[in-house]
DNA sequence: AGAAATTTGTCCGTATGTATC
DNA sequence: AGATACATACGGACAAATTTC
């Protein structure tokens, strides 16, 4: 069988599907996935996609890995309260998000945000805008030294 | 051949070795490093093995990869940065930062943007938000639930 | 305690799709 | 259009951690 991939790659709509689940908890926080063998039987994929989608959801935060073990629907789906907080996502750049970074608007934004705690508390959200490839920011004052590299 | 790997596994220490040219600059920061296929050589690793090192040095936010071109060692920020350019302004909170500061949509808040420099360009943007008054913040809210699995 | 079964981790080789040069 | 380079997907094999018997 050949490997067509238009549009959505395999292993996202995998780590689609799985997410779904957990969110609507027909996977509970803190339990098992199945494991990888089952999900491979389940989604009729290889067990390198399976791992792939999972990866995804492991980066998300929402499942945590243990080898020998399983991956755990991740507990604390709650929205605050004590735990960290950090999400990564990715956003179009408005007018005053690309003047500052030198790109066009709409230029595809990694927006990182994280919360600082004073005493168990949130004391503040920082955001961190940075363009997603660094290829998107536009020429300045080039000197000389053609590289055969020209990205950032 | 069987694959041992007792020990370090080879991504590992192919990452290792690839990070240490990008901090030592053999890999000058901005520029391309070898494609996968050299690296593959060079190493004496499959391709995926060496994707799989990559991809640790893309984690650490060393290198940016991008289709079709290849990945970058990231040009890093440097050290002292001077920020040149620093606001401050007064906002109502919507609700993504109200949910994460806990108080109520529209209590007004304070923005500090400021921008982080690399090599005389503007990297990235940070904004941090807190509350004008701290009186505005609400009393905690309780969570932690039963708990009957005992994962990490 | 020890052996077997289960489950994730690592690595290889190959093939094909897609983006960039 | 062709060459180069990264992305996705498959399949197999063995290693290592955990659980089960």
């Amino acid at each position: 069988m050949p490997t067509p991939h238009y549009g959505q790659p395999r292993y996202r709509t995998i780590a689609d599907e799985l997410r779904k689940r957990i969110k609507t908890e027909a996977i509970r926080p803190g339990t098992l996935l199945p494991p990888e063998a089952t999900l491979t039987a389940e989604f009729q994929a290889s067990r390198g996609t399976i791992r792939q989608a999972i990866g995804v959801l492991r980066e998300e935060g929402l499942v945590a890995t243990e080898h020998g073990r399983g991956s755990f629907a991740v507990r604390r789906t709650n929205p605050v309260s004590n735990s960290h907080h950090a999400t990564q996502q990715k956003i179009p750049a408005d007018a005053r998000l690309a003047g500052l970074l030198n790109v066009d608007i709409g230029t595809i934004l990694v927006e990182h945000e994280s919360v600082t705690l004073a005493n168990d508390r949130v004391d503040s959200v920082v955001r961190v805008y940075r363009p997603a490839s660094p290829a998107a920011i536009k020429p300045a004052s080039n000197a000389s030294t053609s590289d055969n590299s020209n990205p950032p």
